[in-house]
DNA sequence: CATTTAATAT
DNA sequence: TATATTAAAT
Protein backbone atom coordinates (compact mmCIF):
# COMPACT_ATOMS: atom_id res chain seq x y z
CA UNK A 1 0.00 0.00 0.00
CA UNK A 2 2.24 2.44 -0.81
CA UNK A 3 0.78 5.70 -2.26
CA UNK A 4 2.93 8.06 -4.15
CA UNK A 5 3.04 11.57 -2.32
CA UNK A 6 1.34 14.55 -3.05
CA UNK A 7 2.95 17.33 -5.75
CA UNK A 8 5.59 15.34 -7.07
CA UNK A 9 8.00 17.87 -6.66
CA UNK A 10 10.19 15.96 -8.91
CA UNK A 11 12.47 14.56 -6.70
CA UNK A 12 12.33 10.86 -7.01
CA UNK A 13 15.15 9.49 -4.76
CA UNK A 14 14.25 10.66 -1.65
CA UNK A 15 10.67 9.79 -1.48
CA UNK A 16 11.70 7.39 0.99
CA UNK A 17 12.73 9.58 4.24
CA UNK A 18 9.53 11.69 3.28
CA UNK A 19 7.25 9.22 3.35
CA UNK A 20 8.67 8.57 6.90
CA UNK A 21 8.16 12.04 8.00
CA UNK A 22 4.41 11.76 6.51
CA UNK A 23 4.05 8.43 8.06
CA UNK A 24 4.38 9.59 11.41
CA UNK A 25 1.18 10.28 13.51
CA UNK A 26 0.45 13.21 14.67
CA UNK A 27 0.91 14.58 18.49
CA UNK A 28 -3.11 14.64 18.76
CA UNK A 29 -3.41 11.23 18.10
CA UNK A 30 -0.70 9.52 20.06
CA UNK A 31 1.75 11.58 22.08
CA UNK A 32 0.83 12.05 26.02
CA UNK A 33 3.61 14.94 26.25
CA UNK A 34 1.55 17.14 24.95
CA UNK A 35 1.58 19.88 27.64
CA UNK A 36 0.55 19.56 30.14
CA UNK A 37 3.12 17.62 31.65
CA UNK A 38 4.74 20.22 34.11
CA UNK A 39 2.92 22.39 36.69
CA UNK A 40 2.82 25.92 35.09
CA UNK A 41 4.60 27.52 38.19
CA UNK A 42 7.52 25.32 37.16
CA UNK A 43 7.48 25.94 33.51
CA UNK A 44 6.87 29.55 34.40
CA UNK A 45 10.27 29.29 35.92
CA UNK A 46 11.64 27.09 33.72
CA UNK A 47 10.61 29.41 30.77
CA UNK A 48 8.79 26.09 29.01
CA UNK A 49 6.54 27.34 26.36
CA UNK A 50 3.92 25.84 26.22
CA UNK A 51 1.65 26.23 23.11
CA UNK A 52 -2.17 25.18 22.91
CA UNK A 53 -1.42 23.32 19.60
CA UNK A 54 0.79 22.26 17.18
CA UNK A 55 4.30 21.75 17.46
CA UNK A 56 4.33 21.02 21.51
CA UNK A 57 8.55 21.47 21.96
CA UNK A 58 9.27 23.13 25.13
CA UNK A 59 12.08 25.35 24.61
CA UNK A 60 15.28 23.34 26.89
CA UNK A 61 17.58 25.35 28.20
CA UNK A 62 18.33 23.41 30.94
CA UNK A 63 21.34 21.64 30.21
CA UNK A 64 24.22 23.16 31.81
CA UNK A 65 23.80 24.99 35.25
CA UNK A 66 23.22 28.66 33.11
CA UNK A 67 20.12 28.72 30.89
CA UNK A 68 21.08 31.96 28.90
CA UNK A 69 21.70 30.32 25.60
CA UNK A 70 20.11 31.73 22.98
CA UNK A 71 21.65 31.54 19.58
CA UNK A 72 20.58 33.29 16.60
CA UNK A 73 22.06 31.09 14.02
CA UNK A 74 23.38 27.44 14.23
CA UNK A 75 23.49 26.36 18.32
CA UNK A 76 25.19 23.24 19.24
CA UNK A 77 23.39 21.44 21.81
CA UNK A 78 26.20 20.26 23.55
CA UNK A 79 26.21 19.14 27.23
CA UNK A 80 29.08 20.14 29.39
CA UNK A 81 29.52 17.14 31.08
CA UNK A 82 32.21 16.97 33.99
CA UNK A 83 33.50 14.07 36.18
CA UNK A 84 36.75 14.18 33.82
CA UNK A 85 39.96 12.88 34.81
CA UNK A 86 42.95 12.92 34.08
CA UNK A 87 43.60 11.80 30.43
CA UNK A 88 45.42 14.23 27.70
CA UNK A 89 44.20 17.34 26.58
CA UNK A 90 43.35 17.37 22.85
CA UNK A 91 43.16 20.43 21.47
CA UNK A 92 39.75 21.71 19.89
CA UNK A 93 38.58 24.52 18.50
CA UNK A 94 35.72 26.35 20.85
CA UNK A 95 31.89 26.70 19.24
CA UNK A 96 32.09 29.73 18.38
CA UNK A 97 28.79 30.25 18.93
CA UNK A 98 28.92 34.05 19.47
CA UNK A 99 29.30 34.32 23.29
CA UNK A 100 27.98 31.01 24.11
CA UNK A 101 31.39 30.21 25.85
CA UNK A 102 30.60 27.50 28.38
CA UNK A 103 34.08 26.52 29.52
CA UNK A 104 32.93 23.78 31.56
CA UNK A 105 36.63 23.24 32.74
CA UNK A 106 37.60 26.71 34.21
CA UNK A 107 41.55 27.10 34.58
CA UNK A 108 44.10 28.47 32.48
CA UNK A 109 41.17 29.15 29.84
CA UNK A 110 42.02 26.01 27.95
CA UNK A 111 38.56 24.55 26.89
CA UNK A 112 38.86 21.38 24.90
CA UNK A 113 36.90 18.43 25.92
CA UNK A 114 35.21 16.20 23.64
CA UNK A 115 31.65 17.04 24.69
CA UNK A 116 29.26 14.43 24.37
CA UNK A 117 26.62 15.73 21.45
CA UNK A 118 23.38 15.54 22.36
CA UNK A 119 21.20 15.18 18.97
CA UNK A 120 18.03 18.10 20.15
CA UNK A 121 14.96 17.54 17.71
CA UNK A 122 16.38 20.63 15.86
CA UNK A 123 19.82 18.77 15.09
CA UNK A 124 18.50 15.88 14.12
CA UNK A 125 16.15 17.44 11.52
CA UNK A 126 19.07 19.09 10.27
CA UNK A 127 19.99 15.59 9.92
CA UNK A 128 17.59 13.95 8.35
CA UNK A 129 16.77 17.37 6.12
CA UNK A 130 20.20 16.43 4.61
CA UNK A 131 20.48 13.18 4.15
CA UNK A 132 16.74 13.92 1.99
CA UNK A 133 18.27 16.43 -0.32
CA UNK A 134 21.57 14.08 -0.45
CA UNK A 135 19.00 11.21 -1.61
CA UNK A 136 19.96 7.11 -0.25
CA UNK A 137 23.12 7.66 -2.52
CA UNK A 138 24.89 10.34 -1.60
CA UNK A 139 23.92 10.69 1.73
CA UNK A 140 27.66 9.96 3.01
CA UNK A 141 29.16 11.34 6.53
CA UNK A 142 31.34 13.29 5.49
CA UNK A 143 28.66 15.21 2.41
CA UNK A 144 25.84 15.18 5.41
CA UNK A 145 28.54 17.00 7.55
CA UNK A 146 28.96 19.72 5.39
CA UNK A 147 25.79 20.13 4.67
CA UNK A 148 24.39 20.37 7.80
CA UNK A 149 27.43 23.23 8.27
CA UNK A 150 27.61 22.74 11.87
CA UNK A 151 30.51 23.84 14.10
CA UNK A 152 32.10 21.47 15.92
CA UNK A 153 30.21 18.74 14.28
CA UNK A 154 32.46 15.58 13.37
CA UNK A 155 31.89 13.32 10.50
CA UNK A 156 32.02 10.45 13.26
CA UNK A 157 29.14 11.87 14.94
CA UNK A 158 27.39 12.07 11.95
CA UNK A 159 28.59 8.11 11.15
CA UNK A 160 27.47 7.23 14.55
CA UNK A 161 23.70 8.47 13.92
CA UNK A 162 23.55 8.02 11.35
CA UNK A 163 23.71 4.25 12.08
CA UNK A 164 21.23 4.30 14.44
CA UNK A 165 19.25 6.66 11.86
CA UNK A 166 19.70 3.80 9.32
CA UNK A 167 18.70 0.84 11.72
CA UNK A 168 15.56 3.18 12.00
CA UNK A 169 14.89 2.87 8.22
CA UNK A 170 14.94 -0.39 8.14
CA UNK A 171 13.03 -1.37 10.65
CA UNK A 172 10.20 0.41 9.70
CA UNK A 173 10.43 0.06 6.13
CA UNK A 174 12.13 -2.93 5.34
CA UNK A 175 10.33 -5.90 5.15
CA UNK A 176 6.59 -6.29 3.90
CA UNK A 177 5.53 -7.28 7.26
CA UNK A 178 7.27 -4.94 10.04
CA UNK A 179 7.20 -7.11 12.61
CA UNK A 180 5.47 -5.64 15.57
CA UNK A 181 4.55 -1.87 16.24
CA UNK A 182 6.93 0.56 14.98
CA UNK A 183 9.76 1.07 17.22
CA UNK A 184 10.21 4.78 17.58
CA UNK A 185 13.53 6.57 17.05
CA UNK A 186 14.61 8.32 20.25
CA UNK A 187 17.43 10.32 19.99
CA UNK A 188 17.78 12.51 22.84
CA UNK A 189 14.27 14.13 23.82
CA UNK A 190 11.63 13.87 21.37
CA UNK A 191 11.51 11.53 18.73
CA UNK A 192 9.57 12.90 16.12
CA UNK A 193 8.10 15.98 15.32
CA UNK A 194 6.31 17.81 12.53
CA UNK A 195 8.13 18.99 9.42
CA UNK A 196 6.33 22.76 10.43
CA UNK A 197 3.00 23.76 11.64
CA UNK A 198 1.94 26.56 8.85
CA UNK A 199 -0.14 27.83 11.72
CA UNK A 200 0.07 29.92 14.73
CA UNK A 201 2.61 32.25 15.63
CA UNK A 202 6.04 32.95 15.02
CA UNK A 203 7.91 29.77 13.92
CA UNK A 204 10.29 28.28 15.76
CA UNK A 205 13.74 26.94 15.11
CA UNK A 206 13.77 25.31 11.54
CA UNK A 207 15.87 25.87 9.03
CA UNK A 208 15.45 26.20 5.48
CA UNK A 209 19.38 26.47 4.47
CA UNK A 210 18.56 23.80 1.51
CA UNK A 211 15.97 23.66 -1.40
CA UNK A 212 17.97 25.04 -4.98
CA UNK A 213 20.62 26.76 -3.46
CA UNK A 214 24.22 24.89 -2.85
CA UNK A 215 24.24 27.83 -0.47
CA UNK A 216 27.88 28.78 -0.70
CA UNK A 217 29.84 26.51 1.40
CA UNK A 218 31.41 28.73 3.81
CA UNK A 219 34.00 25.84 4.58
CA UNK A 220 36.95 27.51 3.60
CA UNK A 221 40.27 26.19 2.52
CA UNK A 222 38.88 22.33 2.77
CA UNK A 223 41.06 20.91 1.14
CA UNK A 224 40.46 17.48 0.52
CA UNK A 225 42.87 15.62 2.14
CA UNK A 226 43.69 12.36 0.95
C1' DC B 1 41.31 7.08 3.06
C1' DA B 2 36.16 6.83 3.39
C1' DT B 3 32.12 4.15 4.34
C1' DT B 4 29.32 0.44 6.50
C1' DT B 5 28.42 -2.59 10.04
C1' DA B 6 28.75 -5.00 14.43
C1' DA B 7 30.33 -5.08 18.83
C1' DT B 8 31.70 -2.71 22.60
C1' DA B 9 32.55 1.07 25.98
C1' DT B 10 31.34 5.27 28.44
C1' DT C 1 19.68 5.57 27.89
C1' DA C 2 22.21 7.68 24.11
C1' DT C 3 26.32 8.42 21.95
C1' DA C 4 31.33 7.31 21.12
C1' DT C 5 34.78 4.38 19.84
C1' DT C 6 36.88 0.47 17.80
C1' DA C 7 37.71 -3.25 14.48
C1' DA C 8 37.04 -5.48 10.41
C1' DA C 9 35.32 -5.80 5.88
C1' DT C 10 34.28 -3.03 1.41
Amino acid sequence: MEDDDDAGAGFGACGRVLEWEHGLPTEEELTPLSHPLVPPTLAAAFRIDVRGTGTAFPSLAFDCPVFAHNSPTSHLSFRCEDEDDEEEGEEESEDATSGSGSSCRGGTGRAGKKARMVWTPELHHRFVEAVAHLGDKGAVPKAIVRLMNVEGLTRENVASHLQKYRIYLKRTRGPGKPQQPPPTFQPAYGSHFRPQQPSDTSSRSDYSAFSTSPAATARSSNATKQ
